[in-house]
RNA sequence: GCCCGGGUGGCGUAAUUGGUAGCCGCGCACCACUUAAAAUGGUGUUCUCAAAAGGAAUGUGGGUUCGAUUCCCACCCCGGGCACCA
């Protein structure tokens, strides 16, 4: 068969899909008429999507590298199309280690080095049709960039975050470098793989500790109920959690009188007895009463009865209305009358009042309350957590903080006039510690030695134990070592001298560097058990036998969770985890030890003894100590050299730059004293590879400010970053590193939000075709370059989009790639189709159901790409394209032109050209985002499934609007039910509106 | 050891709130077009039984339910993170 002709006359023969001309066509259009240029336009609402910006190494892009790139992208696309103003931006992160480690390999120098690598990168960038403002570009190593770091450590000095230590810290060798606890993996330099050393030099450190209870809290604090900011089709969003849609509401009856309890939301003129939100794991009458105590305070509450299950044709009929959540209703009884008040805060969104039976009932009566399937309905939308983050990246924030809350436990040492300090997490068994450990590394240990008799002994075991530890990496290290120092403490709690040991477990740097030990310890146990000291018990299982066991010294209980206590008497019998409050104030009022809160987060050694890094900005005057560059005078320009090798004596190159070095005092301008000149010297340590990056995200919003790194305007309507897209293995590095400059940033007035990113997304890994990561040195490595040549760049992107979910991990597959090449080219030869007659058209040659599934598919495509989903929604367009094409009348240009705003996104170019060759003068880019018509996608009819005894059966077709009674009465006329249900008993029959009958028959 | 994810056809995956498991794509088979092949279009494609009717099936075993990929309990496997952190 031809195809159908176009009312004008006989089809213009289509020219075939020649990508490479397409696309490097309108990337050049585009670039000419500036259609991506960003602005601050008041009117709209701002949007703001980022990516982990690269970092440039010698290899360039490989196809997997571009993902986040093109996720971000068609999410800009679809937000400017919707009328957002948006910011989307790209630069690139190029100090630090790697690029100055391949400089040195290939010889050239980084600056130059660098160079040449962004330029290599942003013309693979470009290839992709990507919609950045290259005028917002930003390069760290640009001086006018790191003017701005420099200005931050500045002002992190002044506030006392930055300060000098001389303590040990990790060294790699080959590097020849200080590290952070963040570079380090497995105790090896996460760059080159060297086991680090611990090297006492003088460094640069930030004291990010300080921040390390925010950086905690704010992982999960959450927003207050915004009630209905936003009415368009993201308000709620398929696919939304349960726990934020799924609240609870309680009828409280009070014990005595006829009176009901209610939550009352004020704003928003909303009346509700919403308490709360079912979490996981949790029945709802367990929610219902922690939610009543939580919001109440009331104790007493004993559950009654539940109301109804939930009826999932009820939220059918109510769903389209975006405000709208379900809930289950709870039926609770106060079994008595004393009355708390509720959080002096929480009063200005809730109140508690009392109710009389008929106020109650009319409440209930309200219209968005329905009695008949005994759920109420109301305006809710829960709290939400500020930071929309996948759980398991604030997990690793979390373990990596790593807060720990304990006590400190205070003892004289005998026979001296020293006091030791220990800290204890688990403390409840306290009573059983029978000696002391010490790190072999602790400065406090040679004080604590001087005038024992193996005090050489003693310190040499140490030296070799820590030689040990740095050649072959501390977790390699399986049975403790140690040795008895000499020194007893005495035990504050009443167990008289307790030996202290230097062991090798011990962490000099957590907590108070000694630890008291027990036979309450895995590890404690089997070193005493080694050496032979002598243990106490206090700890028992409910297990008798065990129990035995445990006291025999047989076996190591450590279970505080399940054991029961001995000692002190006070608490003898009782479970020690559930009187750990009582046993701190216990040890408090006779004061034998504080609380106190530790942390595994260490502060962040802040220098690097190399070149290629931001210079610290400070000057060492041999008068004035440490004196700070006054602003005016920054940049510190990092000085060009010839030699910018490592040179491993703990200095950085740049202290041979005598000219560079040489400087004078910003402070006493290094004027004589007693005809003496005071010497003052550069800092020569730089910044470490995160610095820059810790707050790049910042100068995107206002890149070419030579005043401030931000100015207040553009910061107040760019900020914070709605969209963050990158890899997840910088969740405890780039991004615990940006929050806490943040923060601080915050508290100094520079910036106006507690944290930089409001949702994060992270990207899964794109592997090779053989299941390994791409590299070089497997042989394995997809260049983008090629495939863009063979399939174009709108195959590559709407096949990286459609491999699978975007957070997940997946091999390419350049023979599946041909799929999203099929789907272009079908919507290329679409366009001849497209019938450009009369207006009635586009009713002539559409069914309803094509229509339909039209707006199905605009409501799920916006739906999808603001959720990341992008998999499903070219699914979806698949979909759709499938229909149009086969309409025998042709499609309408109306629905053409729909289609291809929705595919604009993925496939930039070819969507933008087949835009033009149906005449339209603008381009698609900045047309507006279709809307869903809510009425077209009503159905006329639906088929009904039919189970009988929870097996499907038959399945039929019935008219939208029918009755429960109807579809009933249908589904068991059908001879395929009747076969089933024949001379038996229907004891049951359950219709879901919409989807299906079943069908229960007694056996 | 502890903490997160995840296990569905030959493969990548989909499944709205507990409601007809396998959408979309790849691959494969057959058909059409072609001298032929490629490309394109069409049909089929979870397994099992010769077909139909039926049965089985979402890592394993149990539970709740009229109904479970989805909720609960136990276990196995894979991926990631943390790890002498007291």
């Amino acid at each position: 068969m031809k195809s159908p002709k176009s009312p004008l006359g006989a089809p213009k023969p289509l020219p075939p899909y020649d990508h490479m001309s397409i696309e490097s066509k309108w990337q050049k259009q585009w670039a000419k008429k500036k259609i991506y240029a960003t602005k601050e336009d008041a009117k709209k609402d701002a949007f703001y999507v980022l990516d982990m910006f690269p970092y440039p190494s010698g290899e360039g892009l490989h196809v997997g590298h571009p993902k986040g790139y093109i996720a971000t992208d068609v999410v800009s696309r679809m937000k400017r199309m919707q009328g957002h103003s948006v910011l989307h931006p790209m630069g690139f992160d190029a100090f630090g280690l790697p690029a100055e480690n391949y400089a040195i390999k290939m010889k050239t120098n980084p600056a130059i080095a660098v160079e040449k690598n962004v330029k290599r990168y942003k013309e693979q960038l470009e290839m992709f049709g990507f919609d950045y403002d290259w005028s917002r570009e930003i390069n760290t190593t640009d001086p006018a960039y790191y003017k701005w770091t420099q200005w931050i450590f500045l002002k992190l000095l002044e506030k006392g975050l930055a300060y000098e230590s001389h303590e040990p810290i990790n060294w790699c060798p080959s590097c020849k470098t200080g590290l952070a606890n963040e570079d380090l993996e497995d105790g090896k330099c996460e760059r080159c793989g060297s086991v680090v050393e611990k090297k006492p030099i003088r460094q640069w450190v930030l004291k990010i500790t300080d921040y390390a209870e925010r950086l905690l809290a704010d992982l999960d604090a959450t927003e207050k109920p915004l009630m209905i900011r936003d009415t368009g089709p993201d308000a709620v969003r398929p696919g939304m959690p349960l726990e934020e849609r799924n609240a609870v509401v309680c009828v409280v009856k009070h014990w005595s009188e006829d009176k009901f309890l209610c939550l009352r939301w004020k704003s928003n003129d909303w009346h509700g007895l919403v308490v709360g939100g079912v979490e996981k794991g949790e029945q709802l009458a367990e929610a219902a009463v922690r939610e009543v105590r939580e919001e109440t305070g009331y104790q007493n509450v004993r559950f009654v009865r539940e109301f109804a299950k939930l009826d999932s044709q009820f939220y059918q009929a109510i769903k389209k209305v975006n405000r709208f959540a379900h809930f289950t209703g709870v039926y609770l009884e106060l079994t008595d009358d004393a009355w708390k008040d509720i959080d002096e805060k929480e009063k200005a969104l809730h109140e508690v009042v009392w109710l009389s039976r008929a106020e109650v009932a009319g409440f209930l009566n309200r219209p968005d309350m329905n009695y008949l399937w005994d759920v109420f309905v109301g305006k809710v939308k829960a709290e939400q957590p500020a930071l929309d983050w996948p759980t398991s990246i604030k997990e690793l924030q979390r373990n990596w903080i790593g807060k720990s809350d304990g006590m400190i436990f205070t003892a004289p040492v005998k026979d001296t006039n020293l006091t030791i300090q220990t800290f204890s997490a688990h403390f409840e068994a306290c009573y059983a510690d029978t000696f002391v450990v010490i790190a072999p590394d602790h400065p406090f240990l040679s004080t604590l030695l001087e005038g024992t008799k193996d005090k050489q002994k003693v310190l040499d075991f140490c030296a070799a134990l820590v030689a040990k530890r740095a050649q072959q990496g501390f977790a390699e290290e399986k049975e403790s070592e140690g040795i008895f120092t000499g020194r007893y403490i005495v035990d504050p709690l009443g167990n008289g001298d307790l030996p202290i040991w230097v062991a090798s477990f011990a962490l000099a740097d957590y907590g108070t560097g000694i630890v008291k030990c027990s036979a309450h310890d895995d590890r404690d146990f089997a070193f005493a058990k080694k050496y032979g000291i002598k243990m106490k018990t206090v700890l028992y299982p409910k297990d008798a036998v065990l129990a035995e066991k445990v006291s025999a010294q047989e076996v190591c209980f450590a279970d505080a969770q399940a054991g029961v206590l001995s000692e002190p008497k006070e608490f003898a019998g009782k479970n020690a985890r559930s009187v750990r409050k009582e046993i701190i104030a216990h040890l408090e009022s006779k004061n034998l030890a504080k609380k106190k809160t530790t942390y595994r987060l260490r502060d962040w050694v802040f220098s690097r003894q190399r070149y290629w890094g931001e210079p610290i900005p400070v000057v060492h005057c041999e008068k004035c100590g440490v004196v700070p560059v006054p602003e005016k005078d920054l940049p510190v320009k990092l000085p060009k050299v010839k030699s910018y090798e490592p040179t491993g004596t703990g200095e950085s190159p740049l202290a041979a730059i005598e000219k560079w070095v040489n400087t004078k005092c910003p402070k006493c301008r290094s004027k004589k004293v007693n005809g003496v000149r005071p010497k003052a010297r550069r800092e020569t340590n730089t910044m470490p590879q995160w610095a820059g990056s810790s707050w790049y995200y910042l100068r995107y919003m206002d890149a070419q400010n030579k005043k401030a790194l931000v100015s207040p305007d553009a910061e107040q309507y760019w900020a914070p970053v709605d969209l963050y897209v990158g890899g997840a293995e910088h969740a405890t590095r780039h991004l615990i590193y940006a929050r806490f400059w943040h923060k601080f940033l915050y508290d100094i007035g520079a910036v106006s939000t507690t944290e930089p990113f409001k949702k994060l997304q992270h990207v899964g890994l794109i592997m090779a075709e053989d299941g390994r990561k791409m590299s070089k040195r497997w042989g394995n490595v997809v260049n983008p370059d090629e495939i863009i040549a063979t399939y174009g760049a709108d195959t590559l992107r709407v096949y990286e989009m459609f491999m699978g979910p975007f957070d997940q991990q997946i091999a390419w597959n350049t023979n599946s790639m041909i799929g999203s090449r099929r789907f272009l080219e079908r919507v290329w030869k679409l366009v001849g189709k497209v019938q450009v007659g009369s207006a009635a058209s586009s009713t002539g040659a559409s069914s309803t159901e094509v229509e339909s599934l039209l707006h199905k598919t605009v409501k799920k495509v916006a739906a999808d790409i603001a959720d990341m989903k992008f998999n499903t929604a070219i699914s979806t367009l698949m979909i759709l394209l499938n229909a149009l094409d086969e309409q025998p009348a042709g499609v309408s240009r109306e629905q053409y032109e729909t289609f291809l705003k929705l595919l604009a996104p993925f496939a930039p170019h070819m969507t933008e050209e087949l835009w033009a060759q149906l005449g339209n003068k603008t381009t698609v880019h900045l047309a507006s985002w279709p809307v869903c018509d809510e009425a077209k996608i009503q159905e006329a009819s639906r088929k009904i499934g039919v189970q009988v005894n929870g097996k499907v059966r038959a399945e039929f077709e019935a008219p939208g609007g029918a009755s429960d009674a109807e579809l009933e009465k249908l589904a068991l006329a059908l001879p395929e039910v009747q076969k089933w249900v024949a001379g038996k008993q229907v004891k049951k029959v359950i219709v879901v509106k919409g989807k299906l009958v079943s069908v229960v028959v007694a056996e």
